[in-house]
DNA sequence: ATCCAGGAGTCCG
DNA sequence: CGGACTCATGGA
C-alpha cells in the first residue's frame, strides 16, 4: 500500500493501471443504491471503523486518489485503516498485468479490456453485506434487489446525516440476527430469503464463521465448502462472495444471468450461451475468471 | 398478460 | 451425481 497524508486529507497513490473514473460507472449503475452515491465525479460513502462512522468523499486526479473527511476528521489510527479499506475497495494490489496479458489474446475480453482499461473489481470487503446482498439479488432483477437492499438497511441499518442528506451503513449481523421471518416479509423479502438473510445473520454474529477465518485457508474448494454449507447459499452465491469480498481471482460464478447476457452481447448470439460453451470460453482465463466476469458485467453499463 | 430475473432447496432416480 | 419441481414477486 502506498499512500500518504496531510492534515486535510488521505491520498493513495495508485498503480498504473488504475482507472477510478471506470470504477466510478460500474458503482453508479443502479439509482436505487443506498451504500453510497455519487455526484460530481466523487464517490461519496460512509463507513464504520470501531464504531466511528466516518463519512469519505473519494477523488481521483493524476493517479492519486484523494480521500477528504467532508464530516469529522478521523484519528490517526482510523486514518490508516481507512487507507486499507479503500485500497482494497479497489483491489489496488492486484497486479493485473498478467490478465491483460491473456486477455489481449481473447476473443471476449480483448475489446473489453482495452475499452475499460484500468476497472477492478470493486468489493464488499464485510462478509456478511457481500453474502446477504448475494441472496437478496437471487432469482429476482436487480432492479428489485436494490429496493429490497435500500428497505432492508433504511429498515435495520444506521444513519448519519450530512447537508441534509441521509448516508447509511449496511445492518450489522447483531441486529439482524434478532430479528422475526416477518420482519423481513413485511419488506417484500420471501420467506425464505428472509430465513436465509437471518439464519446467515446468526452464523456471523454467533462468530461461527468470519472473513478473517476463511481468509487464512488457503485452498479453493474448502472456502468454498464452507459457504456452501450456510443455508441459502448455492455455487453461485459461494462464487459472488469469493469475488467480491475473498477476492479470490479465480472465482467465477459460472451460473450467473449478467454473465450470460453479456457473452450473448459480445459475441452476437441469438440466445445466452449454454453453462458447456462458457466453460469452454472461459478455458482461456485460467486464473482471471472473477476478472473477466467483472469486465463482461462492466460492459452491461455505458 | 407473459416471461424472466446477478438461484437454492428438495426430492427422485 | 443430474434433472425436474417448487418457491415467490416485481420489472419490462
Amino acid at each position: 500500500m502506498n499512500w500518504r497524508e496531510n492534515d486535510k486529507y488521505l491520498e493513495l497513490i495508485t498503480p498504473d493501471q488504475f482507472s477510478f473514473k471506470e470504477c466510478l460507472v460500474f458503482l453508479g449503475r443502479s439509482e436505487n443504491e443506498c451504500l453510497h452515491y455519487i455526484l460530481d465525479g466523487c464517490l461519496y460513502k460512509l463507513i464504520k471503523i470501531d464504531e466511528a462512522m466516518i463519512l469519505l468523499k473519494i477523488s481521483s486526479e493524476a493517479g492519486i486518489l484523494k480521500i477528504e473527511f467532508p464530516d469529522k476528521y478521523p484519528s490517526q489510527i482510523i486514518r490508516t485503516s481507512i487507507a486499507k479499506y479503500i485500497w482494497d475497495l479497489f483491489d489496488l494490489d492486484r497486479d493485473l498485468v498478467n490478465f491483460y496479458s491473456l486477455a489481449s489474446k481473447d476473443k471476449v475480453l480483448n475489446m473489453l479490456v482495452n475499452k475499460y482499461y484500468g476497472l477492478r473489481i470493486i468489493g464488499i470487503s464485510d462478509l456478511f453485506e457481500a453474502l446477504t446482498w448475494a441472496i437478496i439479488g437471487q432469482q429476482i432483477n436487480l432492479a428489485f434487489a436494490y429496493t429490497l437492499k435500500k428497505r432492508f438497511v433504511e429498515s435495520f441499518g444506521e444513519k448519519i446525516i450530512y447537508n441534509g442528506k441521509d448516508y447509511w451503513i449496511y445492518p450489522e449481523p447483531e441486529v439482524v440476527s434478532k430479528l422475526q421471518v416477518t420482519d423481513l416479509t413485511k419488506l417484500q423479502f420471501t420467506t425464505r430469503k428472509a430465513e436465509y438473510v437471518i439464519g446467515t445473520a446468526k452464523l456471523l454474529a454467533s462468530g461461527e464463521i468470519s472473513k478473517e477465518e476463511l481468509l487464512t485457508i488457503k485452498n479453493y474448494n474448502q472456502v468454498r465448502d464452507i459457504l456452501l454449507r450456510i443455508r441459502g447459499v448455492g455455487k453461485w452465491t459461494a462464487d459472488y462472495v469469493m469475488m467480491k469480498c475473498l477476492k479470490v481471482p479465480e472465482a467465477f460464478p459460472i451460473a450467473d444471468v449478467g454473465l450470460h447476457n453479456a457473452l450473448k452481447l459480445q459475441l452476437e448470439l441469438d440466445k445466452k450461451p449454454s453453462l458447456d460453451e462458457i466453460e469452454r470460453i472461459s478455458l482461456n482465463w485460467k486464473g482471471w475468471e472473477a476478472y473477466a466476469t467483472f469486465y463482461l458485467w462492466r460492459s452491461l453499463y455505458e
